[in-house]
DNA sequence: CGACACCTTGACAATCCTCAATGTTCGTGG
DNA sequence: CCACGAACATTGAGGATTGTCAAGGTGTCG
């Protein structure tokens, strides 16, 4: 159940624009945290929902950048296709984190939907403006975007020198972290061997075969479908580090 | 000659501060580029330089961030260590280039010189007051932080999908546009064949070789020592793309 | 039930890593 | 100025990991 509703009663509010910000699902997570009411009011009236259903593209790499936004919903890869076809994913975009390229004319990515997802999305232009008279929100951008750069870093590491074992046990790990809140142990993978294959930079078979090798070691197990059961953490844990 | 003495003569303008900001050599590139005069001032009071000789750390992994600073003159490499003691470099820094994590508690990553280098450091928590009223500054570091997501993901596609031949190729295209701009098509790397395999997720075997397969197919020459001609610039290009 | 996409498994080949020996460069001190 | 040593670089042989190609299995949706 990824996908839930944005809305809630509409006429509560009536003076208010409808489907208000105040009632978001990731009001607190998203960039919006810190504005007042008023500001919120101000964003509230540039931007709208757009829906994606899985597979959907929403930026292209060379592209011009038209929007920009946050996810409500879903989930979303960052990626980039090298000559020869292939595709590195570069990155995830979970409810609460914000995509598209504020300051730049184009886009350097793909950027598609892995589930069908929700985002509240504004025009780029439109978005400059509203930042550059809310400090507070160009300093919210400004955090954000340093952690994706830690974190594209730290997967950095990952492409360079851990071995298929090791990136697909750190990727299970990193999703785990982030959707297996609510479940304790077991989750959906939002995506296919082929798109695991694209973000650790391995083939499709050589992720499938790291799967079923876990599983015989008792780290995880593989019910069906996409469906993973983190059995063993700590082991888990233990092969990622190497 | 990467080392540049910053200094003119000082008394040039005796009410001002010695050293000033703007006959700083990379005033044009750095962050400071779009400050007033006066905010300059500001900036400089709290700023001093630092010289690095190759080798020496700034800021280590998981310690406190006390600085953050402008690169004026050298290289470093911005790395992490994994469990096994192999090094990733996940970064470069020119002249020009910010380095550090402003509003961030800790390094998320060594920062170590190549060569000698000269910084023009500031505490961090002075730095980021500073920030606090200067709105210009921090966009310019949201601009920066954001061009540095983006090269972070074009060498995670390198690391990800390329062969040893295009990730040696792409470095030395890279380092030739960045270091090269002056001599046409020779230059001295500035690290060892362990740390280009540490940028590029190689063994050091693998870069020695490949340097040795592109000299032999003529797209680049190896005069001794660290020195790189390039000798068929669209043929590297070719090489790098695949 | 069938078509389709996705996943698994196997055999083989290629790339790249490891280990080891040799060669080169450069700085230091006699 | 040359000789020495240490760090760095090259080269070779062999092996491990992973990619490629191909076949078959599983699940899902109409």
């Amino acid at each position: 159940m990824l996908f839930q509703s944005m809305e809630r009663s509409d006429d509560e509010r009536p003076c208010r624009a409808r489907r208000s910000c105040r009632y978001c699902a990731v009001r607190q997570k998203a960039i919006c945290a810190g504005l007042s009411e008023d500001a919120l009011d101000d964003l509230q009236r540039i931007g709208r929902k757009v829906h994606l259903t899985a597979g959907q593209t929403l930026l292209w790499d060379g592209a011009e950048i038209s929007l920009v936004g946050n996810v409500l919903a879903g989930m979303l890869k960052i990626s980039k296709v090298a000559q020869d076809g292939r595709e590195q994913i570069v990155g995830l975009a979970y409810p609460g984190d914000f995509v598209g390229r504020p300051f730049g004319r184009r886009s350097a990515y793909d950027l598609t939907a892995l589930a069908d997802s929700e985002l509240c999305v504004f025009s780029r232009t439109a978005f400059e403006g509203f930042v550059a008279s809310h400090n507070a929100l160009e300093h919210q951008l400004l955090a954000r975007a340093l952690d994706d750069l830690d974190g594209a870093r730290r997967w950095m590491v990952l492409l360079g020198q851990a071995t298929a074992r090791q990136r697909v046990a750190s990727l299970l790990l990193d999703i785990a972290q982030r959707l297996g809140c609510e479940r304790r142990d077991e989750f959906c993978l939002p995506f296919s061997r082929q798109q695991m294959g694209d973000m650790l930079g391995l083939a499709m078979e050589t992720v499938s075969r790291t799967l079923g090798s876990l599983q015989k070691s008792g780290a995880i197990g593989l019910p069906g479908g996409r469906r993973v059961e983190v059995r063993d953490a700590s082991l888990l844990a233990e092969v990622a580090e190497g």
